[in-house]
DNA sequence: TGCTAATATGAACATATGATCATATTTATA
DNA sequence: TATAAATATGATCATATGTTCATATTAGCA
């Protein structure tokens, strides 16, 4: 009998948890969602959302390495915004779900 | 300035955040992705996954914590199958992206 | 070049997570 | 009721994760 419909090839399983392993904390969450709104510099994120700067520098790297955000420098400030059209639609859309239940 | 929309409530974040973890893990993906084909009682989970009983059974507390699944009995057997529809649309449609590139 | 602002990085630490082992629980049946 | 089969649970342990602190890097400008 075979099952390879259903088994999932390492590679895709990595990509996959990883993807989700992303959106599945709550400050990466609130980064997402507020870039999703508007492009941002580090400090607008860290002020809009009362975070240490470190912390949403090693995030945003997070986010940078899973292809989930893209930067911009100007000046001598980092603009952020969202990459990943798909995973954003995602992200939203389960925030809508969870909201209006 | 009003940032309420982009703000998300503690419990939103905390719902949202815990969906997503249960999607962020190879094991709980491979699970998931079996029982969206078809309702498994825990053995045939284990066989065709070739994980270990107490792995699948505590994988299937936290999936079933979550709502993510649901259970009947049968017998000495219980028999697994997914409960959220949006879940599991997520999931799947997730596996083809990164699949087919 | 010297100074400041903004961001990035590395180390350290506490907590979370997932697998495993041993054992308990539940159901069916002789 | 005694036993076996299937599943659930609790404890333990190694690893992963997220935050913080201190410091490094980068860019602008006097």
């Amino acid at each position: 009998m075979n099952h390879s419909y259903i088994d999932l090839d390492e590679e895709t399983l990595f990509i996959v948890s990883q993807t989700f392993k992303a959106l599945g904390d709550p400050t990466r969450i609130r980064i997402l969602h507020l870039l999703a709104e508007k492009e941002c510099s580090v400090g607008e994120i860290v002020e809009h959302l009362s975070l240490g700067q470190s912390t949403v520098s090693h995030q945003l790297r997070f986010l940078k390495n899973l292809r989930l955000v893209k930067s911009r420098r100007a000046g001598t400030s980092m603009y952020y915004s969202p990459e990943d059209e798909h995973v954003l639609k995602i992200l939203e859309k389960t925030i809508q779900h969870a909201t209006h239940d």
